[in-house]
Parts: structure tokens; C-alpha cells; sequence
DNA sequence: GTAAAAATATACCGATTGGTATATTTTTAC
DNA sequence: GTAAAAATATACCAATCGGTATATTTTTAC
């Protein structure tokens, strides 16, 4: 079994530092950050990553696996496209604080600071946006087709309500130190899939 | 006339640099980008702002100013409540471009990167957060008072889901570089406005 | 157990960071 | 115009940054 050590070494790494990347930000998060909570010295961080940006990018990918494991779990546990929409919002309700003391969204997070000056991580930060974004727009799709939902609703236009409203929910929670302003959010986004999109025979 | 020249000139160096704290964040944006950009030397940054921080709270204040003024301007343009919430998110279309040039929403910048490691930030972003909440809130309930809007809407509960489509939107059409997805998400709002909050006789 | 290889630690590097003490220039007030 | 004061520039500081070359330790394979 080669390399094992490597790679268990690899995955306590990333488990430790992703985290504090999503606190911090990949600037603000110092190689003595990493060396400190890992109690490993820089030659093994750097031994095992190459450099800052591939650490950071493993952590970012870790971060984002959470989030998107609960999507599919969501999906594979509800047949209807309503029942999905729902789903994910309750997973969003759940999971609040887990996300919260994790920093946050990760995907907000790297967007903004990677915003307006690393190509890099914007970019993949808008790819993985766009995935989520289609993803939610295909469900709102095969509902209309199964005559779960109104015909009349611009899939790609609610998708993006949705995530606005739980990416800008998060925001105001953790700013305001306040959950229940993401529940205010969350449950009226429900309300919205159960009356405005859902046809009700 | 005394001090003149000091309150011009730390005018110009907050108009300077502004866009770039909004841009790259408070850590990430270093003395020498602000030496750079206003053709001072350090000597006369510090003279002027005493350090780093409190050049870029002047700065973070005066990038939210723009909105204030935007929310003022709405108010006072519009007698009735269901106006002055449309025309808010008529002020947000009209000026996406604006905002999104000058690295985006100000308050969302620096609520994510002060939000685990920078508590006096953190405060001031809650503050102004909180305030923007309770004006929305205010309009609501005041077209509640006044026969405008459905009395069993929740009026913070609608406010917090009304900012956080905002920033979420602003925050989703700058990951993608897609200023229709934000204005997707107003023409949303502004609908759930008309029909979920006006009443309609 | 031993030698090779892999993983980690140590000690360093140049560059940059925010900040300051002091010198110089510019502006002000008379 | 001149002296005081205010504003700016220069030259420096210690600390920290990401990164690397090399030495040491640990693990692997036989």
C-alpha cells in the first residue's frame, strides 16, 4: 500500500486548514496559520501541496463537497421536482450552523474575494455557481414537464431567486449574528415553491 | 479658510481609493497600492488617516454612501410604500453597472471578509445591515397602516428576503459576469411586490 | 535488519508588509 | 515678504510573507 501515509497525511491537512481558509480567505490565511493548527512545519505542507494556491484550492474543493453531497442526497431522496425544491431548502434550514461555524459559504466567500483579482479562483467559483444554478433550473424543468409546475415560470429566472435568496440569507444571518432572519428567508422561499410555482389541482 | 487643503486632499485620496479596498478588501489592499494610485507617499497617507484602518473605514463609509443616498432619493421620490419598494429595486437595475465597477456591494466586501477575524468591521457591516432591514421593514409596515399592503405579510420576514435577493443577485451576476441573472431576480421581486404584497382591489 | 525512498524538519532567502522618526517642502496667517 | 505651521517626502525599522535548498527522520520494501 504506497503512499498511504502520504494521503492520510494529505486528507488531515485539508481538514484542518479548510476552515480556516473559508474564515480567513486564501490572502488573509498566513502559511504560519497552516503550520500552527496542523503543528506540521512549512517543509511538510509544502512537501505534500507544492504551494499555497493548490492547498487552498484542496480546501475549497472539501469545502464545497458538504454542499454539494447535500443536493444530491436531496435529490435522490425526493421523486418530485417540489419535493426537491423543498428538500433543499430544509437541508439549507439543517445545516445553517454547521455552515455558519465553518465560515460560511464557500462559494460567496472565494466569489468575493476572488472577485476582481484572482482569475483563478473566480473562475471556478463561477463554474461551480453555474452548475448549482442549472441543476436548479432542470429540476424546475422536469416538473413542468411531469405538470408539477406552472408552465408559465421561467425556470433559469427562478433558479436564480432561489439561490439568491439563500446565498443573500446566509449573508445577512451571519452579519447580524441572527438565524432566524435565514429561517425568515428559507420559509418564505418555501412558500414561494408551494404557491407560485406548484399547480394545485 | 484653515485646513482647507487637508479636507480637499483627504477627499481625493478617499475617492482614490475606495474602489480599490472595495475591490481587493481591507487586508489584501496594501500601502503601496494606495501610494501608488494617489501619487502620495506614505508620509503623507499617515498624516492624513493616522493608519491603515481608519482609511479604510472612510472609505468603506463612503462607498455606502452611494446607496444610502440611492435609498433617500427612492423614499423621497415616492409617496406610497409599494413605490418606494419598487423603485428601490429600480434604483439597484438602474445603477448594477455602478456598483458592479466599483467592485460590487460594499457591505457584502466587507460582512464577508471581516465576518471571523475582524470584529470592528464585522460591527459596522451589522449596524448598517440592521438599518437598511428596519427602513424596508418601516416602509412595509407602513403601507400596512395605510391600506397599501397585505396586513398578514410578515414585514421584517419580507424585508430580509427582499435584501437578500439583492445582495445575493449582486453576488451570483458577478461570479458569472451575467448582469441579467440580477436583473432577473428584481423583475422577481418586483413582481412578488405587486402581487404578494399589494393589495389589490 | 538493512538500504532506498518518502516524508518531515531546519535554516535560510529576498521581497513586502504596516508603521515611524525626521527632514523637506508647501501653505497659511500676518 | 516672512515666520510659523501644516503637509508631504525620505529613509528607515522590525516583523512577516511565501517559498526553497538541504538536512534529518520516518516509512517502505525486501
Amino acid at each position: 500500500m504506497p503512499f498511504a501515509k502520504s494521503e492520510r497525511t494529505k486528507k488531515r491537512i485539508i481538514e484542518t486548514v479548510a476552515p480556516i481558509f473559508n474564515k480567513k480567505g486564501y490572502q488573509s490565511t498566513a502559511l504560519s496559520d497552516i503550520t500552527s493548527a496542523t503543528g506540521l512545519t512549512k517543509g511538510a505542507i509544502y512537501g505534500n501541496f507544492g504551494n499555497k494556491e493548490n492547498l487552498a484550492e484542496a480546501c475549497f474543493n472539501h469545502n464545497v463537497k458538504f454542499l454539494q453531497k447535500g443536493l444530491q442526497m436531496t435529490w435522490a431522496a425526493h421523486p418530485s421536482s417540489i419535493a426537491k425544491l423543498i428538500g433543499l431548502l430544509n437541508f439549507y434550514h439543517q445545516n445553517f450552523e454547521t455552515v455558519a461555524n465553518n465560515g460560511g459559504c464557500p462559494l460567496m466567500n472565494v466569489a468575493v474575494e476572488a472577485d476582481d483579482f484572482y482569475p483563478f479562483f473566480k473562475e471556478k467559483a463561477k463554474t461551480i455557481l453555474l452548475t448549482w444554478q442549472s441543476e436548479i433550473a432542470s429540476v424546475i424543468k422536469e416538473g413542468q414537464d411531469s405538470g408539477e409546475i406552472k408552465p408559465e415560470i421561467n425556470a433559469l429566472s427562478f433558479a436564480n431567486l432561489y439561490i439568491a435568496s439563500i446565498e443573500g440569507g446566509i449573508l445577512i444571518a451571519k452579519t447580524t449574528n441572527d438565524p432566524a432572519s435565514f429561517f425568515n428567508i428559507i420559509e418564505n422561499m418555501k412558500s414561494l415553491v408551494n404557491h407560485q410555482l406548484k399547480i394545485t389541482t
